[in-house]
RNA sequence: GCCCCUGUGGCGCAAUGGAUAGCGCGCAAGUCUUCGGAACUUGCGGUGCGGGUUCGAAUCCUGCCAGGGGCACCA
């Protein structure tokens, strides 16, 4: 990744300035490399000169001087993702010029502008590579589970559902790319006092809270008058008739539904709470059992057994949280509604509490989303019975639209979800400005003849130089981008960096098409038609990639 | 009252403390002897309000204003 190759240049020579005596000696500290939004400050920049000016108390431009003359004097190292490839390897290794120039601007910037026959090169690499391009090592294969969705089996999934559904979905795909054990997990609350008002609905009593057309069909189904009874059967139904075909036809695939019933059954509930009570954390208080959970950051204590002896969700989340780390996860990702923002607290003191670390529990917190219809807003509870379900919406607009909408939305937006705009949105959504961009290269390889053979242009690798047009320099500059947005995600979960910047590489490869016509009859061009076609089908590799990564398909015809 | 999130052109959204704030829709004007025009180019137009920190703020701190969510022996 050339971002990491230069902030390793920099490093070096922060430390050969410091050998020499003209830097004293101080700790480096994370050097940040940049894309600077402009492009006459060069394709990467760094702010490194500005924070050491702060540090040494010089002259950031004096600084940047000295980096940069010490720079241009290291020997340039070759790619390290190159060296994994031993057939590149000899050709990285040679003396490729990485930079054109190195300039300094203004308060302490120092700006990178990358050579052609870096560019050039980088294309080769990703031929190479292929469906691995984008692949680091970074999680350290680390094993990691990822909870989403997690919806009460008492009714269709939501948006909000699909929300945090289709982000942890992609979230876990990037996780994957960067060597991690994923876990994808569902939680089924199928006890409890959701499931016994479950009941009553289906009954139809005066305690029932649950409405719509799926009670009525329960209603016909399931007969009698236990409403714990009735509940769980109709649980069981709602889960395997109507949320699990609805995650489906999401494209997500769990590994793990978790039945919280398993936690009875086990008596791991039990087990907890044995252990909390010989940790002396727990004591009774006016008939209940309470957690001090204040030991451990939250804001008061919570209860675990009620006065009325029933255990309550936080117990069982306890001895869930419990199960998750006895399975050897390093950590544990969940993706919340923002109606769940209070529970934090409470679940990181409970990880301390079993001796394990708060930074090892990540929740991202999803804001709400709220249907307008008409510019009123719908209630989106299951209780109402009068919202759209995601099963509709996905029917409705489509699932790679569906996708596109939500993961395109930073978790911390509340997202307000227009009803009669939704259909309109599908016909010019973004999405298909970026599969259209896939389906012509389909068509210029089709009509190409070389199809998937990469065999073919990968022999013609030494044409790449003839890759110098500004279009073509400006489409391998996004694609070599890719193993960054990667990086960047694994560091944030911010997953809408994806979806962005499959616009910003269709953008680009749109711009190429229009000014580097890529199929040429003439004899005298059929090297740089070679050379074009390799650069198109890096894009497709890297595009595929990012499809993939979002579970949006890559279709060859529209 | 306390805690969290948000406020960016007419609308919907981007932007690890960086340099001239991007994109889509819409609007206006253009481009072609279509390797697929679902494209490309150009224009109009924006960081809620006031202080502060910083060489530099949409971003950090603070006070307002507005919206959403959370503060149960609820799930």
């Amino acid at each position: 990744m050339i971002k990491k190759e230069i902030s390793n240049l920099i490093e070096k020579a922060i430390k050969k300035n410091q050998e020499q005596g003209i830097f004293p000696v101080f700790s480096i500290s994370e050097i940040l490399v940049a894309k600077p939004e402009e492009k006459i400050f060069g394709d990467y920049s760094t702010n490194a000169a500005m924070v050491i000016a702060k540090q040494i108390k010089k002259n950031p431009l004096e600084i940047a001087e000295n980096l940069k003359s010490e720079i241009l004097n290291l020997p340039m190292r070759p790619n390290p993702l190159m060296l994994s490839l031993r057939a590149l390897s000899r050709q990285a290794i040679g003396k490729a010029k990485i930079f054109d120039k190195v300039e300094i601007k203004k308060p302490g910037f120092l700006n990178f502008f990358l050579s052609e026959e870096y560019l050039q090169k980088q294309v080769g690499e990703i031929l190479k590579q292929d469906d691995n391009f984008g692949n680091l090592k970074i999680g350290k294969h680390k094993k990691i589970n990822i909870e989403f969705i997690s919806a009460n089996p008492t009714g269709p999934l939501t948006l909000g559902n699909g929300r945090g559904g289709f982000c942890g979905d992609v979230l876990a795909n990037v996780l994957e790319k960067v060597s991690c054990k994923i876990i994808k997990e569902y939680y089924v609350n199928d006890v409890g006092e959701q499931v016994k008002k479950l009941g009553h609905s289906v009954i139809g009593d005066s305690e029932a809270v649950y409405k719509g057309d799926y009670i009525y069909d329960l209603r016909k189904k399931i007969k009698g008058n236990d409403s714990e009874k009735i509940g769980e059967q109709a649980a069981k139904i709602i889960l395997e008739k109507i949320i699990k075909p609805t995650i489906k036809k999401m494209g997500i695939k769990f590994d793990v539904w978790f039945s919280e019933k398993n936690l009875y059954k086990e008596k791991e509930c039990d087990k907890i709470l044995e252990q909390l009570k010989n940790k002396n954390l727990t004591y009774e208080n006016q008939g209940a059992l309470w957690f001090k959970t204040t030991d451990f950051g939250d804001d008061k204590d919570r209860v675990l057994i009620k006065a009325d002896k029933q255990m309550t969700y936080f117990a069982s989340d306890i001895a869930y949280l419990k199960n998750k780390f006895k399975r050897g996860f390093d950590k544990l990702i969940y993706f919340w509604g923002a109606d769940h923002y209070g529970y934090i607290d409470r679940l990181k003191a409970a990880a301390e509490a079993l001796g394990y670390k708060k930074e090892q529990i990540n929740v991202i917190i999803m804001q709400m989303v709220r249907v307008f219809e008409n510019g009123k807003e719908t209630r989106m509870s299951k209780r109402s019975g009068v919202y759209i379900t995601l099963d509709e919406l996905i029917d409705e607009v489509g699932l790679d639209v569906s996708r596109f909408f939500f993961l395109t939305r930073s978790p911390d937006t509340h997202l307000n979800f227009d009803l009669n705009l939704a259909k309109e949105c599908s016909a010019k959504n973004p999405v298909f400005y970026i599969q259209y961009a896939f389906a012509r290269i389909h068509s210029i390889l089709a009509k190409s003849k070389i199809k998937n053979q990469k065999s073919k242009i990968q022999l013609k690798i030494k044409n790449l130089k003839l890759l110098n047009h500004p279009s073509e320099s400006d489409l391998i500059k996004q694609l070599i981008r890719f193993p960054e947005i990667i990086e960047d995600i694994v560091k944030d979960y911010q997953v809408q960096r994806l979806p962005v910047y499959a616009l910003e590489l269709v953008a680009s490869f749109h711009k190429f098409y229009e000014d580097c016509r890529v199929i040429s009859d003439i004899a005298s061009e059929k090297e740089l038609t070679q050379s074009r076609l390799a650069l198109v089908l890096a894009t497709k590799i890297v595009l595929k990639n990012t499809l993939d990564l979002m579970g949006i398909s890559a279709p060859q015809k529209m």
